[in-house]
DNA sequence: CAGTGGTCTAGACCACTAT
DNA sequence: TAGTGGTCTAGACCACTGG
């Protein structure tokens, strides 16, 4: 575990067994580099990652604060997928619909960038959070990266079987989002009527050196879909 | 403008001039570092700017490659706000149906962080995207920050006349979203059936203090709704 | 194993906040 | 104007990628 990271953990952890609330005061600067025994540059480089998962924010010539949202029961939409382990509060569990082997359609070969006569995994599952219908998701895995997948893995965590089992390392996604309908049998599967409102989103997931690995397509539960997205200004 | 700000600009503006595509890869950090004569941390925090508005994507022991979504159309969820200039390019307009000073509700006291007895500035206007309606906006101003608005600055960028005209600083923002049926009056406002779907979003924006100053529920013309997310694993 | 990005340090100096 | 965070540097050393 990398120094910065490992502060940043303390920090948070801190945080959270004091219960701090937004806008309390952490210690300066100067304190934390001693308490840490690292450098200026690796504590703020620590409170930088924590400015960007929404845990403090710093302010220049007063201090670094508590970032605390209030609302329970939002789901992260920048780390929901694999990226967090927010899910284990959810309590949420999968039913695996189908699991095979196919060739990819023209939208899904653009998609992951291979071609139409690659292989990919065709999972469709539904999620259920608490027991309840969260999700229809249908995802598509390059088959030369994702080189083997079953039924038990993918009624689990298939990202953590990414990463621990094949060993490959996660990097960035792209997500586009649309507000819709609900077709029949989507309504089917998540025991809503048809023409319910729903949030549709696809998401590409790429390892760290940009290779697409997965195509998803996600169909939500609208009475369970409440998001939630933390963002900064640092960046203009 | 610092140092590395100007540099991720450069660079940023380097790859828009020669339509650089996804994978691409940029000059080393040794190179960069003589072009913009600049220490490697500096260079390093350029490009992490860079990473972080997801332009590009570095791989330790390779090099430093361009990330470009191909979709169109789609606006960012992280950068909607006045948060970027984006919406330039979307040729954004409103119409503002009322504009008022009052006393906050129970509901806007608490997310402004004030009293009952404060007063607020109220602001409902209907914003269009290429002429069609794209959402219904309702915000509350914490007037004792922002102490002033009129018509013209309401029709206009108002986040623009809180970072110029005012000089405030805007810090981050916290938004929570929910899928939903449009009502009576929504539907009119945004020419759709009562009922159609719609994305609802209620954001609290902070300035870099932390204080809140913004208390905003956007409801969203679905068919208009096209939303996009870039993230990245490296907050684990 | 050469090339390339990532981490970490120590310290100088700058910019903002609060009093 | 004292206190506090932000920028920038030069350099040592580490870790990963790819031929």
């Amino acid at each position: 575990m990398l120094k910065y990271q490992q502060i940043a953990n303390e920090i948070e952890k801190y945080i959270e067994d004091h219960a701090l609330q937004q806008g309390d005061k952490l210690p300066v600067l100067e304190t934390l580099m001693a308490q840490f025994e690292a450098s200026k540059s690796t504590v703020t480089k620590s409170l930088d990652l924590l400015e960007k998962k929404g845990v403090v924010f710093q302010v220049r010539g007063s201090g670094i604060f508590v970032r605390r949202h209030k609302r329970k029961g939002y789901i992260s939409l920048l780390s929901n997928q694999g990226f967090k382990k927010d899910l284990e509060d959810f309590n949420l569990t999968s039913e695996v619909i189908e699991l095979e082997v196919r060739k990819p359609t023209k939208e899904v070969a653009r998609n992951l960038n291979i071609e139409l006569d690659d292989d990919v995994y065709y999972v469709k599952r539904v999620r259920y959070i608490h027991g309840q219908a969260l999700c229809l998701e249908e995802s598509f895995y390059n088959k030369s990266i994702v080189t083997y997948l079953n039924n038990e893995i993918v009624s689990e965590s298939i990202f953590n079987y990414i990463r621990e089992g094949l060993g490959l390392k996660i990097g960035f996604s792209d997500s586009y989002l649309h507000v819709g309908m609900l077709d029949e049998e989507e309504a089917k599967y998540l025991g809503l009527k048809k023409g319910s409102p729903k949030l549709y989103v696809e998401t590409i997931f790429h390892l760290t050196n940009g290779q697409p690995f997965d195509f998803s397509k996600i169909t939500y539960n609208y009475e369970q879909s409440q998001f939630f997205i933390q963002a900064n200004s640092h960046f203009l």
